[in-house]
RNA sequence: GCCGGUGUAGCUCAGUUGGCAGAGCGCCUGACUGUGGAUCAGGAGGUCGAGGGUUCAAGUCCCUCCGCUGGUACCA
């Protein structure tokens, strides 16, 4: 049998999974600190629990699971965490409302696989579940830049748009509403093709690179040009946008509420300190729309553009109803684990180290065995992350190598003469590593020993301590 | 899903009109029997993505499948 995986599924090896691990644990701590809670649903739902939305075309990325009870009732793999979140708000009725959770966990999609797109993936979902007001909304949105910036990724921006105002479109340009689906979809594309590609879809189509044809929307140029003047809204304040939009807009039917929803998240946003810089107001988003009804935001990395969406969401006051019968509103955001953390190791933010030890303690001598240990134990039961060497080699040379090799930052050796002495020898690997680069010889090496010094066997635990501190500033 | 490119050592890649399977880095061993770097000397490592075909002969040409990749469609 050759190991092998299927298509679209990676393994997550250790220095990828630390490095993940902690990131899910920074946005666990934000998630918190606005007092939302945990929630975790099985990856299998019943699949018209999870096709219900999308209709047919839905189901085509959806991986179905045998189910061995009766194969009349198929199952399915979850495509996004927020079905089964209105699964469970229908199914629960005594639920706290507003219901404010967050949930970690992956889903599935058998789409065909791309760069840092696979079909299995992580997601970070956090949704209040029950508030109709803004302010649920521009907590969402605040939570993002907190998160954002609690992960120090660098410079980023949230675009904030909404569903209600995207609608006005339509009644604008003289488009019926049938085709706004269409048209959003376009639309969509403009960062990726640019306005040229994007107005020729919009009316008669073009033929791609690969000679593939592209159908044209058949639109007018009459309605062409209204839509280029809806997206020459754009301004860097927020409420320099809010001034065109209503101006663009005035006198439409519904333009009001949906402007004026904008307008208080901007207010309550600004408020809040979260300014322009930040969050901004750009219609140029639309996020596949399909059940967003109100504000809809996405993020991207500014030393990153090229990753896309890193957090996005909006609200879908419809999708319980599928469900419940009754409309329960719900406002929510989604970031892409595994993309967001592809991004900032591309951008150096994030070091990929291959253990968890912060101490190696070398086996210089098989019969020190026991005292090897005690050291090790020692500096656990003192909460510094240890390991004692129990590969097979015997050369302490190979063992330095093996600490060097999976990051382990300091290396500890006893061996007789430091037995007799009552002393240890602590390497500091890093250090070594510096000072060996202005080294001439072999002989300068090991006369100097970079890095090296000896401490007290009875002071070892502060002499680390002290030493981690230093090193892990 | 559709159109194209690509697949050779752990990694990055070279490989001529079809004619003995290669380099750099990494890895292992030693110089250095109490020390990760540097330097030097050796060494291991390949069913050339898989299967089939053409040929005296295939990494090289042809077909099918798989993976990766660029574009396109889809993305609840």
């Amino acid at each position: 049998m050759k190991p092998r995986l299927a298509r679209g599924l990676q393994d997550i090896l250790p220095a990828q999974m630390l490095a993940r691990q902690r990131m899910i644990d920074v946005i666990r701590s934000v998630y918190e600190r606005y007092g939302f809670v945990p929630l975790d649903t099985p990856a299998i739902e019943f699949l018209d629990v999870l096709s219900g939305t999308g209709g047919e075309e839905a189901q085509a990325s959806i991986f179905q699971v045998a189910n061995p009870d009766n194969q009349e009732v198929p199952l399915g793999l979850r495509f996004d965490l927020t079905v089964p979140l209105a699964r469970v708000i229908a199914q629960y009725a005594d639920l706290p409302r507003p219901f404010r959770r967050y949930q970690v966990a992956p889903v599935w999609r058998a789409d065909k696989p791309g760069p840092g797109r696979f079909r299995q993936f992580t997601q970070f979902d956090l949704d209040s579940v029950g508030v109709k007001s803004e302010v649920a909304d521009t907590e969402i949105i605040a939570a993002a830049c907190d998160t954002l910036e609690a992960l120090d990724v660098g410079g980023f921006r949230v675009r904030v748009s909404s569903r209600k105002v995207l609608n006005l479109l339509m009644p604008f340009a003289d488009i019926p509403t049938e085709a706004a689906a269409d048209v959003f979809r376009v639309l969509d594309k403009l960062d990726k093709l640019g306005l040229d590609k994007v107005k020729l879809e919009l009316t008669t189509g073009y033929k791609d690179k690969s000679g593939d044809t592209i159908r044209g929307l058949g639109l007018s140029s009459a309605q062409v040009q209204k839509i280029e003047q809806f997206l020459d809204i754009k301004a860097d304040k927020r409420e320099d946008v809010l001034v065109q939009i209503k101006e663009a807009f005035a006198g439409l039917d519904d333009a009001d509420s949906a402007i004026g929803e904008l307008e208080k998240i901007s207010k309550h946003l600004a408020a809040l300190g979260y300014d322009d810089d930040r969050v901004a107001l750009d219609l140029s988003i639309a996020r596949g729309l399909a059940y967003y009804t109100g504000p809809v935001f996405e993020a991207v990395l500014l030393d990153a553009p090229e990753y896309g969406s890193v957090f996005g969401g909006g609200r879908y006051d419809n999708l319980v109803m599928r469900f419940l019968g009754e409309a329960a509103p719900a406002t929510g955001a989604s970031i892409g684990v595994d993309r967001l953390l592809a991004a900032l190791v591309h951008l150096k933010r994030i070091k990929l180290v291959n253990s968890t030890a912060q101490v190696l303690i070398t086996r210089f001598d098989n019969d020190l065995i026991d005292d090897y240990l005690a050291m090790a134990f020692e500096l656990r039961r003192a909460g510094v992350r240890t390991e004692m060497y129990v590969g097979t080699a015997k050369r302490v040379g190979k063992q330095l190598k093996y600490a060097d090799q999976t990051d382990i930052p300091i290396a500890i050796m006893m061996g007789s003469d430091e037995k007799e002495k009552g002393t240890i020898t602590i390497k500091d690997l890093a250090q070594g590593r510096e000072m060996s680069k202005d080294m001439s010889g072999h002989e300068q090496w090991k006369t100097e020993r970079p890095g090296q010094f000896e401490a007290p066997r009875s002071e070892l635990v502060q002499t680390i301590k002290n030493l981690l501190t230093q090193i892990e500033g």
